[in-house]
DNA sequence: ATGAAAGCGCTAACAC
DNA sequence: GTGTTAGCGCTTTCAT
């Protein structure tokens, strides 16, 4: 692979110069400028972005932490951060955790700020303390889909107001005319998804309804884990006109197990979950779900992460500022075909 | 951050020292190595990635190619590329093409050789010019999930005998006793699956049945592609008891093109799909599908690419070997709940 | 407008 | 065993 200075000698000027031409930077004569752009073409030159990366003391790469892209949420977001990223000249490393804090760590200690000059993690179990220390040695931290924006993590993060999510699926079913509805949220490991919940209970006392906990289940963030929790909740309680999952994976679990139990959704029951994964459009029947705006978190998360980077390019001591906390435009409730309006009362 | 000279100086020695220790070269004194290891800790010390991959002229990544993380297959294959990547201390840039040839060259030309020292392609729609142009810089380029082990590519690839997928499928078929038998094969951008209709149609054969060109449609690699095709299928010609997809997604759509034709599965309709992506497993009932090893072609792949950065370090010239092909183990036959026995002739 | 020179943080010969 | 010496390919002052 041909280097600058190849280039450099074959236009007859020096490094400094094709440099100055390839960047856009100083000036340069416009045909000392054509011949560098020649020798470049010629020789098939490209920038050895290791080294571009040494000299200017950050990496085109931002890294990516996410638990385990087994779940269809994370290579959505992926995808529309591997978008965003580009635009601003970035690579987006994936660092898959599989929710385990050591193996986060190890990948923070390796490569932020030495490989990769910012963070930005979704929900994937991470340590905070390893996070501020990341961002204590200068590669700063994004924080996506933080679920409170009213109660910030000390750290930058771009935020979804689910407790609005939760709130948005329960007025929806209570409008429906549901009064006895079942809720799956998600377990300690998957997170815990209280804000959702308590949106949910919201709703419901605003029409006036409870929310006891026998009607409540934890499950972990799959299918497999809705479907066993909607079953438990449906047998222990036949009454149950509604289910309100903190997720989607979660509600489509629901969907087969009302399926199983010879419940026809959403004449006998309705479902609804949370985010508008793919998979919760191409279910049948559809789910309703509170569409949270991945997209746009991701791309708010990344412009996060590049003012911060633009802020203090070696982001160490003082330079830090506050941590800023970005809140995603409203979710909005997405109606489809797994809800319907309450069975008549027998 | 504190550098390897910050180190050295503070266990008084030479930044060449802790660079021995550090990387278990050259032979170093216990008691030496002990203070340097020290003085690492009390630093918080951590190498700089980019600058070691400049004076080692290899990065420690590698460089995935990908069509769209849109489609469930490639998270997959990406966390198992991931997980045996990072075994070899390669971590994985995530490229996403979009299915656009430019995309995927403006990708290679950066990064190939420069911050990525190999090159893995999945079904990425890339101009295979590219990828030789890339080889010939010198950075390794293996492509996975190949279709026909028969037919290499001129470049180093993994390959899938999908001949014998789609003859699995048609066999099961066969076996089940079904005689009308759609067929919904990849389209034009999402890649044909010609070998994979090929086996299917070696499995009709096989039988005494034919496979005629009306029971035959092409569609996108999408759940709402799989379900137009079906509908056409099933409208056009009602006699059809089974439908064989050539990969899971639009199987999955033929599930619910038969469920609004009113058609019961696996009793009136049975459907196959391959690959045996994990929504396969997911859907009601449950897709019969041929399963690839997917997470064995992820290693095979990672380990043919760093068998080929080992074996030639700059990879220029005539280091370069013959392309090799590493074939997948054998696709199996998974049964699940969508197929069943043809019904009665009536 | 262009060149000279220093240095980013690390590795790798080779010398002592 | 440990230090010295060159770079890796690029960017960036600072002269000219």
């Amino acid at each position: 692979m041909p280097t600058l200075s190849e280039v450099a000698q074959l236009a007859g000027v020096t490094a400094a110069t094709v440099s100055n031409v390839l960047r856009h930077r100083g000036r340069v004569g416009a045909e000392t400028r054509q011949r560098v752009l020649d020798a470049v073409k010629t020789l098939g030159y490209r920038p050895h972005l290791a080294a571009r990366a040494l000299a200017e003391g950050r990496a085109p790469t931002i890294a990516l932490m996410v638990s385990s892209i087994d779940n269809p949420f994370y290579p959505e977001f992926a995808l529309a951060v591997e978008r965003a990223a580009r635009e601003s000249g970035h690579f987006v490393i994936v660092c898959n955790t599989n929710e385990d804090p050591a193996t986060g760590r190890a990948y923070l200690d390796q490569i932020a700020g030495t490989l990769s000059e910012g963070v930005l993690v979704t929900n994937a179990n991470l340590d905070f303390a390893d996070l501020h220390k990341t961002e204590a040695r200068g590669a700063p931290v994004v924080l996506c889909m933080w679920e409170r924006p009213q109660e910030p993590p000390g750290l930058h993060c771009v935020a979804v107001d689910f407790r609005r999510a939760g709130e948005l699926a329960g007025a929806h079913l209570v409008e429906l005319g549901h009064r006895r509805i079942g809720a799956i949220v998600g377990s300690k490991v998957s997170g815990i998804h209280a804000a959702r919940y308590a949106g949910f209970v919201d709703a419901l006392h605003a029409a006036g309804l409870d929310a006891p906990a026998a009607r409540l289940r934890q499950a972990p963030d799959s299918v497999q884990g809705g479907y066993a929790a909607a079953r438990e909740l449906l047998e222990a309680d036949p009454g149950i006109t509604a289910i309100f999952a903190s997720n989607d994976l979660p509600a489509l679990g629901a969907l087969h197990a009302a399926a199983d139990l010879g419940r026809e959704v959403p004449r006998d029951l309705s479902v609804t979950g949370i985010t508008d994964i793919k998979p919760a459009r191409e279910a049948r029947p559809a789910l309703t779900t509170v569409a949270v705006r991945t997209a746009e978190a991701a791309e708010l998360a990344v412009g996060l992460l590049r003012d911060l980077l633009a802020a203090a390019p070696d982001y160490e001591g003082a330079a830090r500022t506050a941590p800023r906390v970005l809140v995603v435009p409203e979710p909005r409730l997405v109606v489809r075909g797994s809800t319907g309006v309450a069975p008549m009362r027998e």
